[in-house]
DNA sequence: ACTTTAGTTCACAAAATTATGAACCAAAAA
DNA sequence: TTTTTGGTTCATAATTTTGTGAACTAAAGT
């Protein structure tokens, strides 16, 4: 497999992406070359070749994204070789997942609220509105995309 | 200042959260501790003795959060010590400063599929139906922060 | 039976991040 | 004018993260 300068240049900026949203390097460039190349997939060799990295850095890389759900492979008949690509998730299951994070700090949110004493009252006012508009969000994205599905019909 | 078994566990609470999400741990914990105080504020010397750091750590992190917009102080008349507190920021702004990281890769998604040959359709499709998606949020995002503003009132 | 292919595992090296301490500075107090 | 307070700065130490290479495995090919 052989990348142009702009499909590399590509991926370094996918790579730099996913770098500051706290993953490691590799694994943005990873999904980078997936996203990028011409027919979606890259063999472990592929991977190696095109990101100048050693064997062992594109197994744990693969097999940590595999474990996160957002890589997957098929093989081919007659191939042993694997064919790694982007696990297509709907964009659905996706956000429902990072909302999930969003919740789980609410949570704490929750029990900071609970816990706190009344010295500052327009501060806690505060903190009752952020976790109000948490909730909010958590019950009205399902409709959002809903009526995003509607709308596309 | 001194803090609860129950409150020092839910800065540290916090402070995972706000490291797994990319940032350094003090910054978390910094957070956490303005989120917990009874008054909402700490010096920098509360900062220091509560998180068990040096002055240069606290400095540090304070010149940080504060060139992040997250972190603010104020002072109080006869006194030289400054009084840390989380800025109170309307979800508003940070929602939408959120959501700007969000089109940042958008951006990178629209010039990967103009960039796409037409080996793996399905998977163009995907793509372009994800852009689609960030765009439709991009437009319904603040008419839903509208919608949650007059439910308030 | 042995060689090759396609990867995995793991101890460690390299690099990057984070925290420290010592020296410093500017304003206020003594 | 010297000292104290409330920090800042910066070189470097400590720690963590990331990547490497060598040894290994399991299936397939010869």
């Amino acid at each position: 497999m052989t990348l142009s300068t702009d499909q590399q240049q590509v991926i370094e900026r996918i790579g730099v992406f996913f770098e500051t949203k706290g993953n490691q390097p590799i694994l943005g460039r990873i999904i980078g070359l997936l996203m990028v190349a011409d027919d979606a997939e890259a063999t472990f060799e592929d991977i190696q070749k095109c990101l100048f990295v050693s064997k062992s850095a594109v197994s744990q890389a693969l097999t940590l994204l595999q474990s996160q759900n957002k890589v997957e492979y098929i093989t081919k008949p007659g191939e042993r070789k694997r064919y790694f690509r982007l696990k297509i998730r709907n964009w659905k299951t996706d956000i429902q997942e990072d909302m999930k994070n969003v919740f789980k700090f609410n949570d704490v949110l929750e029990e900071i609220i609970a816990m706190r004493g009344d010295k500052n009252e327009e501060f806690n006012k505060y903190l009752v509105e952020v976790s109000n508009f948490m909730k909010f969000l958590k019950a009205e994205l399902p409709i959002l995309i809903e009526s995003y599905k509607k709308s596309c019909k």
